[in-house]
DNA sequence: GACATTTGACCCTT
DNA sequence: AAGGGTCAAATGTC
C-alpha cells in the first residue's frame, strides 16, 4: 500500500466523520458538546491528510514492495535457493506491536503456530503464531509467545500487526488507538474516550491488564468526554459487552470505521516517523 | 483426509 | 557473522 492509499483512507475517515456528524445532529445531542469533538476529529483528519501529502513527496520511504517475484513455484522438496530470494518482505520490530504479560496464551483469536526458536540468552524458547485466517482472509496478525523468565507461570505475548479477519470485527477493543463510546444506561451518559497506543515494547503487568481487559485497548486514555444520551436510545442492546455499534433509523453507524482509520493513521505515522 | 504442530533450513536484519 | 523470523516437509491428531 502506498502513500496515496493512506490519503484515500484518511479522506474516507473524514467522510465517515461527516456522516457521523449528520447522524448526531438528527439525534439532537447537545451541540456544544458534540461539535467541538467532531471538529477535533475532522481537524485531525485534515491535518493527517496534509501531512501525508507532504510525505508523498519523498518516495524513498515506501513500504516494502510486494511486486517482486512472487513465491516462485519451485517444486523441489527443499527450500528455495539464492536464485529465488525474498519471502515477500520480512520485517523486524518496525511493525506495530503490543507486548503483554498473561497467565494464559489463549485469547479471543484463533492462532496457528508456525515456528519455535531458541532465543540466544533466553531460558525459554519463543513460539511464533499467525492468525488462522491468514490464508482465507489474508489476515496479517501474528504474535510471539515466550514464557517469562521472571515469572515462569506467565507468558510474554507480543502481538504484531492487526487482525483484518472477520473475527477482528467482534473485538475492535483490541485496536491500538481508538475512540470508544461507553454507554451507561444507569447514568444517561456516554463516555467518549480516546485511547492512545501503548509505547512500543512496553510490557504490561498483570494487574494493569486485568483492569484494561474490562475496558478496551491496552493503551492509556488520553482524553474523555461525558455526553448525555437521549432516553430513547438507552434501551438499545450492545452487540457485545465490549463492542457497540448503533442503529439509527435503520442505518448502521460503525464507529469502529473511524476508530480503525485513526489506528491505521498512527501505524503509518510511526512507519514514516512523522 | 484435513488441519495443526514440530523442527531444521533458509534468509533477512542488524 | 550472529541472531531472529519464516518457510515448508515431516509428523501427529482428530
Amino acid at each position: 500500500m502506498g502513500e496515496c492509499s493512506v490519503i484515500d483512507v484518511l479522506q474516507r475517515g473524514q467522510e465517515w466523520t461527516d456522516e457521523l456528524k449528520a447522524l448526531l445532529v438528527q439525534l439532537k445531542l447537545p451541540s456544544d458538546q458534540v461539535e467541538p469533538l467532531l471538529g477535533n476529529i475532522s481537524g485531525a483528519f485534515s491535518e493527517a491528510i496534509a501531512m501525508s501529502q507532504n510525505i508523498v513527496a519523498s518516495p524513498d520511504q515506501t513500504l516494502p514492495s510486494t511486486d517482486e517475484n512472487d513465491m516462485d513455484t519451485i517444486s523441489s522438496k527443499k527450500r528455495r535457493t539464492q536464485a529465488t530470494p525474498k519471502f515477500g518482505g520480512r520485517k523486524r520490530a518496525n511493525n506495530s506491536c503490543n507486548k503483554v504479560l498473561s497467565k494464559s496464551i489463549d485469547d479471543e483469536y484463533q492462532w496457528r503456530k508456525y515456528g519455535q526458536k531458541e532465543i540466544f540468552g533466553a531460558k525459554y524458547p519463543r513460539s511464533y503464531f499467525r492468525c488462522t485466517h491468514k490464508n482465507d482472509q489474508n489476515c496479517q496478525a501474528t504474535r510471539q509467545v515466550q514464557q517469562s523468565e521472571k515469572q515462569p507461570d506467565m507468558y510474554e505475548i507480543t502481538y504484531i500487526g492487526e487482525h483484518t479477519c472477520k473475527e477482528a470485527k467482534k473485538h475492535c477493543q483490541k485496536q491500538e488507538a481508538s475512540y470508544m463510546i461507553n454507554f451507561n444506561p444507569n447514568t444517561n451518559n456516554a463516555l467518549i474516550q480516546h485511547f492512545s497506543s501503548p509505547p512500543l515494547s512496553s510490557i504490561k503487568h498483570e494487574q494493569e491488564e486485568e483492569v484494561m481487559s474490562n475496558q478496551t485497548s491496552p493503551g492509556s486514555i488520553i482524553s474523555h468526554e461525558q455526553v448525555n444520551i437521549p432516553s430513547e436510545f438507552l434501551d438499545m442492546e450492545p452487540i457485545a459487552s465490549d463492542s457497540f455499534s448503533m442503529d439509527f433509523d435503520g442505518s448502521s453507524l460503525e464507529l469502529e470505521n473511524i476508530s480503525s482509520i485513526f489506528s491505521f493513521d498512527q501505524q503509518y505515522c510511526s512507519l514514516f516517523q512523522v
